[in-house]
DNA sequence: AATCGTTGGAACGCAATCGTTCCGACGAAA
DNA sequence: TTTCGTCGGAACGATTGCGTTCCAACGATT
């Protein structure tokens, strides 16, 4: 009873036997357009559906919670990996790492969701694992980088790696998302120059 | 008609001819309780008045709005305004620095509100006027540091401030709020040290 | 002693969103 | 050609919180 689909517009076309990954890829994309606009807790699948062209339906025949929805659609991105910079000195390889954060940053669903994201997991740790996976893969090319360095006794054998691992995203990070600001090319290199002084001290 | 207060519980004593500041500030404190719990977005003024033992109404005689309310809330605890530290070098006035913000860090409400903070503002900049204000207060503090160490011959009168600035807090909130990670002592002077080493590079 | 306005509390109408269920239309696989 | 299950869409009951309004109880000021 109850339900009737008869007197209203007269409904397009749509259906088949199987599940189109388009519309699961555009409901990624929907899903990311949600988070930046609004916040991961107030994310609306229903408006994320209608963003998609799709009916709710097609979001919980695929995952069964907005938790899920978010994992997968994590997974999804994240695939999308960091390739590696390898140049001959410690403040290039540097430059070449502060470049690709800086284009990281740049992108404006990024800015959004990435806060978000820290902030929610501050909250409730429900994230937690999700970041973890993305830091541990950033985390890693910065080691590489460092590891090179010493090779090319750039760095001291003994350098405090975590000391060293904070400072070079960092200040980037405070420029950029923190205080929401431009960064130019030779300013980044600047900053490229300074840290690799730094870690020089970080023995 | 439609109400009546009566059947319930007996309805404890309340009630005087005049504001009570003090349940001014039990406000107060709910409203951050809450923040940090949930996140601005999803504060429910119910439960702060719940919280701090009150009725709604005692909240919307005082403000007209959440906005307002939380407004007033962070003026009311910016006034807790920051001492300065005064040292005889610059890389003791860098450690001085940081403990004061590494306090600020280690407070569980402000591990919450800030990233909470930062992530609203990224998307509708109606908190950002709030953050602003905060935020120059901090950033003189830095100043005055790089202005006594040049005045001192520590750095050059050529510094680049900018960059400068953005050094200073950004691998102790690195740490301590995106990695959540506690720091000892001797590690944060390293971190002093180190960033010594960095500003005096940043000419 | 009388006045006045705050108090905690309960209810209002309204608006969202949740997760679920149903529908007729449709197309790919068998 | 028939079967099968996805498609967009609409509705469901439940829950939540908004901003407002009313109330009787109360105590500081006058």
């Amino acid at each position: 009873m109850a339900h009737s689909s008869s007197n209203q517009q007269p409904q397009k076309p749509s259906g088949a036997a199987v599940q189109r990954p388009e519309l699961t890829q555009a409901l990624y994309r929907a899903f990311f357009d949600e988070w930046a606009e609004r916040g991961y807790a107030a994310i609306s699948l229903e408006r994320v559906a209608k963003k998609a062209g799709a009916g709710k339906a097609a979001i919980y025949r695929r995952w069964s919670s907005k938790r899920e929805f978010a994992n997968e659609a994590i997974e999804d991105v994240a695939l999308a990996v960091t390739p590696i910079p390898d140049e001959d000195s410690l403040e290039a390889d540097i430059a070449a790492f502060l470049r690709s954060l800086a284009i990281l940053f740049r992108h404006p669903q990024i800015r959004r969701i990435l806060p978000d994201l820290l902030a929610e997991r501050a909250r409730s740790d429900e994230l937690a694992s999700l970041l973890e996976t993305i830091a541990m893969a950033r985390r890693s090319r910065a080691k590489d980088l460092l590891d090179r360095a010493i090779a090319r006794d750039e760095l001291p054998v003994d350098l405090d790696r975590e000391l060293a691992l904070d400072l070079l995203p960092s200040p980037l990070y405070w420029r950029m998302i923190v205080n929401q600001r431009r960064i130019s090319l030779t300013e980044l290199h600047r900053q490229a120059h300074v840290l690799a002084m730094a870690l020089k001290a970080a023995g």
